[in-house]
DNA sequence: GTGACAATAAGTGTTAACACTCATTTTACG
DNA sequence: CGTAAAATGAGTGTTAACACTTATTGTCAC
């Protein structure tokens, strides 16, 4: 890649409008070169499979169907280290950005900038730099944040517990509970108390709301 | 708009690169002249106000900053009713597209489409057509119909038996909801029991569950 | 003005939930 | 091996919730 002045790239995203403007907004950048497009993650490691040389960058979305966009991300540098990922997304919010730093991605871009931030991050990207802007790095920083706050929850309540709590909000009775896990009433009584002492609710609705939080259930 | 061959097209995202895309893609397209662009609604109407010829069609997003989509469409609708919107998005959930045709825009595309869907679509609505795909139809016909169900709920419960479930949904007992609303705990507890009886739970979970279903409370 | 519905209220009884305390067994770790 | 945490179980008492029934008042439409 380095031999050559000439970057490839290689383009992901289930909207085929983006792929077309994308395409249109590197027709007069010559220093790049596209040399495929996928529109999901699952098309695009079969193509990726059969091009005799990898290309040097792969812009991609996130949210696409058949393969999550950060799987698609963690699949690709397992496989191919070498290759640089650029990730284009709308998506703004901390829980995104920090899932595709750990996955390994070089940048991550939002929709929301212009051509030139696009030219720039791919241009940083393929001479081996990264690309994260400011914004990045503050959500970044919430997002491990919060995620540290839920790694903590989820250590709070024991299995057991965490087990109840889903029967529970299943709109099951201490007995019916006890029946199903083959336990005394009295028992599950104590796990119950327990659980409302430990994660400070007071009903099942404040309970329902505190796992819907912490991702203990989901709608 | 009829007496020039010219269609002018005033472009709204939140998104630049969506717009820098949109306008490469034109570039090529003779017939479309783009006389503006902005980055929301808000800002979008300000310029719209100050312009001396209103544009032929607007091409917005739905999911905006500072205004939702689907009430610039409306408000735009109400202040220049001549002038036609197309809606492109990457919504294709039931609910916003009957939610776009209600308020009155020409076409819905999404950004899965590509550039020759593109070009269809302003050539249709600008020829006082409209641009609603198969999808989209039956996802209205889906929309609709979930949206009977919905109305069909809210008339289910009366009004005082809303204001209970909500007090209900926040942790109140039934004394201190009659406390609330200086009527007896009596009557609370006659109102609790047919709103039980009404949505067919069988305890606050599931009533919560219901109303989030019902969207009388939100999360 | 009568019937339908909404909102109000209460008597009476049952039960699940919760409070508080304590105890035993199992599991995991250094 | 000893200790801490988790899971198990129970005695005893209070109370909020729920079941079932009945009744009064006001409003609105036909």
């Amino acid at each position: 890649m380095s031999e050559n002045l000439q970057t490839t790239l290689f383009l992901v995203d289930d909207h085929q409008f983006i792929l077309d403007g994308i395409m249109r907004m590197l027709e007069d950048q010559p220093q790049f070169e596209i040399v495929g497009t996928a529109l999901d993650g699952e098309a695009a490691l079969k193509i990726l499979e059969k091009l005799a040389v990898l290309p040097d960058l792969i812009i991609t979305d996130l949210s696409m169907p058949k393969m999550r966009g950060s799987d698609f991300v963690r699949i690709l540098k397992e496989r191919y280290p070498q290759l640089k990922i650029l990730v284009l997304t709308m998506h703004d919010s901390p829980e995104y950005v920090s899932e595709i730093a750990e996955s390994g991605a070089e940048g991550y871009l939002l929709k929301s900038s212009d051509k030139h931030d696009f030219i720039l991050a791919c241009t940083r990207i393929s001479r081996g730099s990264s690309y994260y802007t400011q914004d990045m790095l503050a959500y970044l920083l919430k997002g491990i944040h919060k995620k540290k706050l839920k790694d903590e929850s989820q250590q709070l309540l024991t299995q057991r517990e965490i087990e109840i709590v889903k029967l529970l909000l299943n709109e099951k009775t201490n007995q019916e509970i006890a029946d199903e896990l083959f336990i005394s009433k009295r028992t599950v009584d104590t796990h119950r108390t327990n659980i409302m002492e430990k994660t400070k609710v007071k009903s099942l609705v404040g309970l329902f709301k505190y796992a819907l939080e912490h991702d203990l259930i989901a709608l």
